[in-house]
DNA sequence: ATTAGCACTCGTGATACTAGAGTGCTAACA
DNA sequence: TGTTAGCACTCTAGTATCACGAGTGCTAAT
């Protein structure tokens, strides 16, 4: 569908755009990238790549500018370039054992990313339908409210604080997780069948207030609750890109609330390297904007790295820094790269 | 020292200033606020306040506006006519049996903070020398990686995964906390000493283990770690005064490492309201904003909830805003106000 | 199919000018 | 002596104008 030549002039355009920000013309792609050709030959083509909607116009008499799908004809070709192979669920595995544990570790990516990118790293962690639970905790606060703790396997730790219809002494609490506890590393379902029959049985003043807990703890189970981390937003507003200032405000917003932030993790659907573009992007607030993150399920959970940012983005850098930060997260040294 | 209507000017000029975002002059002061004089007159009296260092000028030949001693007087001002003797220590001493716990109620804080007040809301909590510690909790992640969970008095969970020089079965890491737990409501000193002997007669085998165990506890329970909450900061990016984008980038830079807040922690030095403004701020960072911010110490840890703006802020409205999600967080309901 | 040439468009930056708001100062006034 | 009116001066913000340059689209020649 595209011609050789046509595919090269697309690339040109798109590499030259994010390098220099600027609209770039006929003349400027054929003095420095398709050399052989005139600029008048050069325009006719930004011309036909113009109708195909791979490219756009500012204004008329400028330069182009690529389109959404200007940008994901790059990024594919970027991504060809790159063996995603490398990634490995490795680091991932071994984050519940990483020195500063899975939400340590996810926030430091999300801060090394901000960093070496100079757009805003994110980092979330979500729990699947098949979470297996490592431990439980009841912590008496006061009368009658208690501190839910919750250890998933892999390390991620909720916390609630629930209050029960009745007053509890830390010792039945105890004698509560405690029985939970035997069943460390099975799906909640197992668990919830087998513990009916004790609440049943055993507990005859207290049923109610276990019954509560219980299902406090189930919703915790169960409820898809992300832990999203993100770096700092402070670098992108050096960004020409974003002069504008409704612009980063409307992106801060969407990253400060947590619906933005699990918007972002639900677009990762696969394993690997996702990269949403623009108008790809489902959310109004970012349209303008793209996502390059790279995903893992493991330990009933989906994990993600990512980098946010405007749309001409320095996805070659942004695309291998995330594959670095990715592996070193496995080796737990996170010394900012390069 | 200063004359009653040089007073009445400076509050004419703040409280305009604030209100309109531009530089006042003596013609709008004559006309709105001291009608019985003339703009001549109220001309000398800036030009003598300007002189003393409560005004300046932006440029030569337009009106004025304050400077950090001139916004100072003000809000001094201000408090003397907001009875402060209404904040009390019930609402923090509920917190931790409040439906959200410590952590919740200082995270909405802050959101609501943000949302109500247009700036930035913030919120922390930090233990203080004698904070007691209400529950551990070791949970085994792996070979020789645990999960370290403390519950300090006030429900304010603290997390840490350590690695042990041995690895100890999940039996043996109960055990240790069961006899931690033992002292719970306790100081940690008192624990240290009655848990020696414990460790030196009968352990053996985990005797490094536990000591390494017990010295990562004791880090946390001694550093005072701050944990810090940050509302939305895009509202910001509307206010005249953060055009220049430069002044925004350097504030949320500071608001985002965890010093920044450590430092607006510690400038809030006395219980109630505490109000730094510009150049009062030892960071450079903060030398062009304000801090309002209401603290109190209980439970052996000192907790804030605050405000952070630009100089020109409307600190009538803050303070009182404060005041009311101080008090409305006492009761649970934190519906937004106004 | 490619390219050179040319007229046309449009954004950018420089310059100049005006209107308006505010000051400082002096002189008159109570 | 404190207050006020008046006036000249200063500085900013906004606007209009102009020229330049980069880029396009089109046509005609190669």
């Amino acid at each position: 569908m595209l011609t050789e030549r046509q595919l090269e002039v697309m690339l040109s355009v798109v590499y030259e755009y994010i390098k220099s920000g600027e609209s770039v013309g006929s003349r400027t792609v054929s003095r420095r990238y398709l050399t052989g050709h005139s600029s008048a030959t050069i325009r006719n083509e930004m011309s036909d790549l113009e109708e195909m909607g791979f490219l756009k116009q500012p204004h008329t008499s400028s330069g182009r500018i690529p389109t959404t799908l200007g940008y994901r004809l790059y990024v594919d070709s970027v991504l060809q370039r790159v063996d995603s192979s490398k990634y490995s669920k490795e680091w991932i595995k071994s984050l519940g054992e990483h020195r500063k544990g899975i939400e340590g570790a996810l926030e430091s990516a999300s801060d090394i990313l901000s960093r070496v990118s100079n757009y805003v790293g994110v980092a979330a962690v979500t729990p699947l339908d098949k979470v297996k639970f490592q431990r439980v905790d009841f912590v008496r606060l006061g009368e009658r409210n208690v501190l839910l703790l919750v250890v998933l396997q892999g390390g991620l730790v909720h916390q609630k604080v629930i209050s029960l219809p009745w007053d509890m002494t830390q010792e039945y609490l105890d004698d509560l997780s405690r029985r939970i506890n035997v069943f460390a590393g099975c799906e909640w379902t197992e668990v919830k069948k087998s513990l009916k029959a004790y609440i049943m049985e055993e507990l005859q003043d207290y049923k109610s207030a276990c019954a509560a807990a219980l299902r406090e703890l189930e919703g915790i189970m169960i409820s898809p609750s992300i832990k999203a981390f993100t770096g700092s937003m402070s670098h992108m507003l050096n960004l020409p890109d974003f002069q504008d200032l409704s612009r980063i405000q409307t992106l801060y917003e969407f990253l400060e609330q947590e619906e933005g932030m699990a918007e972002l993790v639900k677009s990762c659907s696969k394993e690997g390297i996702n990269i949403i573009i623009g108008e790809e992007n489902e959310s109004p607030a970012m349209k303008r904007s793209a996502l390059v993150a790279a995903s893992t399920i493991c330990n009933g959970q989906m994990t993600m790295i990512g980098v946010v940012g405007p749309e001409r983005m320095d996805y070659e850098k942004v695309i291998t820094t995330i594959d670095r930060v990715f592996r070193t997260m496995d080796t737990g040294s996170d010394e900012e790269a390069e």
